[in-house]
DNA sequence: GAGAGATTTGCATACTTTTACAGAAAATAG
DNA sequence: CTATTTTCTGTAAAAGTATGCAAATCTCTC
């Protein structure tokens, strides 16, 4: 394992000089420099990172906290994020809170401040004021996707108006009897959305003049179609009392309701409307109206907003920034069934 | 932020007691290691990783290499093995070779060997001599998932025995028109099992005097359900010359198969038998027969794998463990129908 | 009570790099 | 041709921790 002391003496120099002639950012006439690039290839050297950061105080690495990794939404906007910060020479090293809860605490008391990593990007995660407060005392820029912390410049999309566009998109189809499935309340790990989208959902319904049943309302512990289709199941069972549209917090769901309706024989939009959010890969190939949150967007935007960060770590900018939304329509919706 | 040196001079010790009494690997009396404690606590010191890389030469972080991070085996296969990791105390930095080929180089000339991680676990990944010898010329352990990388330990299933066993499966209830749904060559980070599958079912055809249709391979650039569903369509477009049976390279891919089938009015299994691969969660849940590679299991055991080389450096063992695959009928398979 | 061993601490060094400082050489200005 | 600036290079001092070595204290055992 060549050092630079390696190099420095094959090359007749100094450390000191091999350190600039590397790096490139001084005064080296351009002789030594390719000698010492030269001696530098043959003896493979390649600079050791611990020491640089002793010195210099930077990592070039950055955490990525997420609640799960083996999820849709994740691990996309983790491939977005990475994309990012990998085109601007940092490595990217990875916090799963879904590894074990005693886990969680050592990653915000020793892995995040222990210096090994120049920032933090938290999606989707709770933190309770000492993780953030770790994290900021040892100056760590800190920004959050879809969370609420404190402090910390946060992108998210508007849950409230989530939830009221799909609503209203059924309502002015002539939607009456509509049915919500949501996201139960989640682990202490994930900051979810399971109530912020429920509580539009029911203010619409109320603006229009409808009274939410609470039948109607059905939380699942996971986005998996699985999961959408025991809910709309149970949902549908009663030809006689079933909703004629269902708003699906994920697309994944709002596949499993389309399946679910499709083996209850009902026709989907004629008998049942659906609506889901995020404009998965599946919504498309589908056809499921959905509302487009664009994840690989926000990724990309979390990480460009890190790196401007880094670049000038005292701007002043607003604390929240909305994430656009937009209702993609496809052929999972039409007007309501005439009563029968 | 507080270093070593405060807590020492806090506590009125030296620093190499503070460093003792805090990794708790060496002869401190139980008071002077409780007082250090909680003056580290109160400072709320935490040691400089790089420092402590520097000086002892580990890092406790580990490199995962992967080709992509949004596609379900990936981050199946990684959640698992950050897992395990986690487990071990170590932190898991990720390298993600779709985040752009000329980052691919950087990846293997320059993260890797800057004595950033202790050790490296490719998933599927391809690798030339020239990348494999930077790793081992640093010394650093490699395991590998699936890949054929030459020196290192690798964990992989039998993709000829997977093919063989589905393509079998099918045989012996009587079905002679079989096709198969595959992965087209995939880019130079992938390591893929595009051909291996489809020489083992062009084989087993072969073995049971049936001569393989080229028309009825179908390669597919990703394992998608839309993907499985077009090749399907097209695969079964003609009534009076289709197969009678589809053996698909993933369950995603079966997915998509199984949804054509049913638009184009084919009754699964009595129309169409189809087989899948992984035993994804979709394939329980459309219960397509399978063989199950349990993915979690791999990455688990591939982890710990690497944890057993990092204890014990020069142990010898087998260059390729291979991982048990099995058959699990469900109801999407049946006996052929009989001649028409 | 003395010697042997076990336990407890501190001193000093090493790990590898970057960079402030200063000095030398070269280029430019007047 | 001197004075000034620019370019180039080396010396030395950090950065924060772990650990070998030695010294000191304590605990036994006979």
């Amino acid at each position: 394992m060549a050092g630079i002391v390696d190099v420095a003496r094959e090359a007749g120099v100094s450390t000191a000089t091999v350190s600039r002639a590397l790096s490139g950012k001084d005064y080296v006439s351009i002789e030594t420099k390719e000698l010492v690039q030269s001696v530098a290839d043959r003896l493979g050297y390649v600079p050791s990172a611990s020491a640089y950061t002793l010195v210099t105080g930077r990592t070039k690495n950055i955490g990525v906290v997420v609640p799960y990794v083996d999820r849709w939404f994740f691990s996309t906007v983790l491939e977005a994020i990475d994309r990012e910060l990998v085109k601007a020479g940092y490595d990217v090293t990875l916090y799963n809170l879904s590894s074990g809860d005693d886990h969680r605490k050592s990653i915000f008391t020793k892995s995040l401040p222990r210096k090994r990593v120049d920032a933090v990007i938290c999606v989707s995660v709770k933190m309770s004021e000492e993780e953030i407060s770790a994290l900021t005392q040892v100056n760590k820029p800190l920004v959050s996707l879809g969370g609420l912390i404190k402090g910390a410049k946060t992108i998210r999309i508007n849950d409230t108006a989530a939830g009221a566009l799909a609503t209203n998109h059924l309502l002015s189809m002539g939607h009456t009897r509509i049915a919500m499935i949501g996201q139960s309340e989640p682990s202490d790990n994930f900051y979810g959305v399971f109530d912020v989208r429920k509580v539009a959902y029911e203010a619409a319904l109320k603006d229009a003049g409808i009274e939410p049943r609470p039948g109607w309302y059905r939380a699942v512990p996971r986005y998996a179609i699985s999961e959408g289709y025991a809910a709309a199941k149970n949902l549908l069972g009663d030809p006689h009392n079933s909703p004629t549209a269902i708003f699906a917090s994920s697309d994944e769901l709002a596949v499993g309701v389309l399946l679910a309706a499709k083996d209850l024989g009902l026709n989907v939009p004629a008998d049942l409307s659906i609506v889901g959010v995020d404009n998965h890969e599946l919504a498309d190939f589908f056809g499921i109206t959905t509302i487009n949150q664009n994840v690989v967007g926000q990724g990309e935007l979390l990480a460009k907003t890190m790196l401007d960060l880094l670049d000038n770590p005292d701007q002043v900018v607003p604390e929240i920034t909305e994430w656009p939304i937009e209702l993609i329509v496809r052929s999972s919706t039409a007007r309501a069934p005439s009563q029968s």
